[in-house]
DNA sequence: TCAAAAGTGTTTGGGTTACACCCATGA
DNA sequence: TCATGGGTGTAACCCAAACACTTTTGA
């Protein structure tokens, strides 16, 4: 213990980007700062780390505080430790990312509650964000599409019951490039990842669609082996996406 | 800074995963813990963070200090921060690997100095590290892995002039496979990523080799661009990489 | 009947893969 | 002359890519 008095201690944080999607815009879920620095503006949710708590805890915490969810996807990206980074002193802070179900998030809320002091906005139109919090998302925009890529994890954010347009227009909005629907249909449904329900849209002025789940045994088995999903149309796609032209 | 003193503070360390490439094997340098806990064990070399250091500045003097070398590749991969993972306290380590040229590691050293407490070690022979360090360096070990795919890191760990063969080996056991000598020729040389320098091996008991030298500029090109590498043999091998059958 | 999105197959071309023999050198 | 690794080309196959029309519904 005397060992360890004898260095420098920094207070921590963790910030949690947290995404949700749609049907047309990948969205961040920004709080309105209560207290200074940055009060009234809008930022990362992102908390204290406290005494006896594991980093991935701290940031389940700021999840379900803010939204009440719990078992959600949640990754690790990076950490901001610039000196300067916070005006009040020195402050090192752990990204993590999240992917939530917006209608799960609208289903919780509990009106009155921080409703008002919470809000989505289209990722595209974040402009300037207080501290480095501009620099965080982006890297977890970025570790976003490299996992989408690799990981089925885009249906962390669609509804439990889905349409392969909903599907398809998730991965252009993450991928921000367009994808060819047959080509689309066939990689994903090549890839016996989807249960066909037998359901369909309803109320919709055009032919409905059918109605898909997500086989999650199989995803699992996904998961666990590391697999890697590698989305159709690439070569050419994803050099547009890390802009090599 | 009121603020601020409401706070748990850790102190921080950073870890560094230093690879390096013999010509056989991809290995690791470990250094002799000169103090407890852990006292003359072989452990990931790290240092605390100052007060007013940066964390990328932190890790560069890690790597300095112990190797008397700059400018190398560096790059942040995850942070440790399980709240037993010290046994003397609570320390957060943000962990680091770095990739080296063992030669201008060897000819930097000064007799006498750390020589005695460092020592690479074959990465396949590395059993049980202190702390969490086997969790910190498999996980620099897969980003390693992920990160040779699709940038062109490879050089970092060789010589200046180096041969195909020297080439493939290192990519062969970065990735733990083995990889086809005519497909992977035609597939770096078309990259145009390297010179032919025109000079040959000398004193081998065999055909000598071209000597190759890497194109830095190129290379910096394909930096900035976040150009996909995309190391050939890539579908069905990198299921073998993934543990994926 | 019109608008709007759903749904569906085939062809083409490029790139990955598999594969075997001769060459140059030192011992 | 022998052992050792260096160096080279081609054919088969697979998969990504490009592409257009019919269907179903509500308005």
């Amino acid at each position: 213990m005397a060992l360890l008095n004898k260095h420098f201690r920094s207070p921590f944080t963790v910030d949690n980007v947290i995404f949700g999607f749609d049907d047309e815009d990948l969205k961040v879920l920004l709080i309105k700062r209560g207290e200074d620095p940055f009060e009234n503006k809008w930022a990362l949710p992102g908390y204290f780390v406290k005494e006896l708590e594991d980093l991935d805890t701290a940031a389940n915490r700021v999840l379900e505080e803010l939204t009440g969810l719990q078992n959600v996807y949640l990754e690790q990206v990076q950490t901001f430790g610039k000196t300067n980074r916070h005006p009040s002193g020195r402050v090192i802070t752990i990204a993590y990312y999240s992917l939530i179900k917006i209608s799960d998030f609208t289903k919780n809320l509990k009106p009155g509650s921080i409703a008002q002091t919470t809000a989505w906005f289209s990722l595209s139109k974040i402009q300037h964000l207080p501290f480095d919090h501009s620099d965080i998302l982006q890297a977890c925009f970025q570790r976003l599409q490299k996992r989408v890529r690799n990981q089925p994890v885009g249906f962390e954010l669609l509804p439990p019951k889905f349409t392969l347009s909903q599907l398809q227009s998730l991965y252009e909005a993450i991928l921000n490039i367009e994808l060819d629907k047959r080509n689309f249909r066939k990689k994903i449904l090549s890839m016996d990842l989807l249960i066909e329900l037998g359901e369909y849209q309803e109320g919709v002025a055009h032919r409905p669609a059918k109605l898909y789940e997500f086989d999650k045994n199989r995803y699992k088995e996904f998961l666990s082996k590391g697999y890697v999903f590698d989305l159709s149309e690439s070569k050419k796609q994803m050099a547009k996406v890390n802009g090599y032209h």
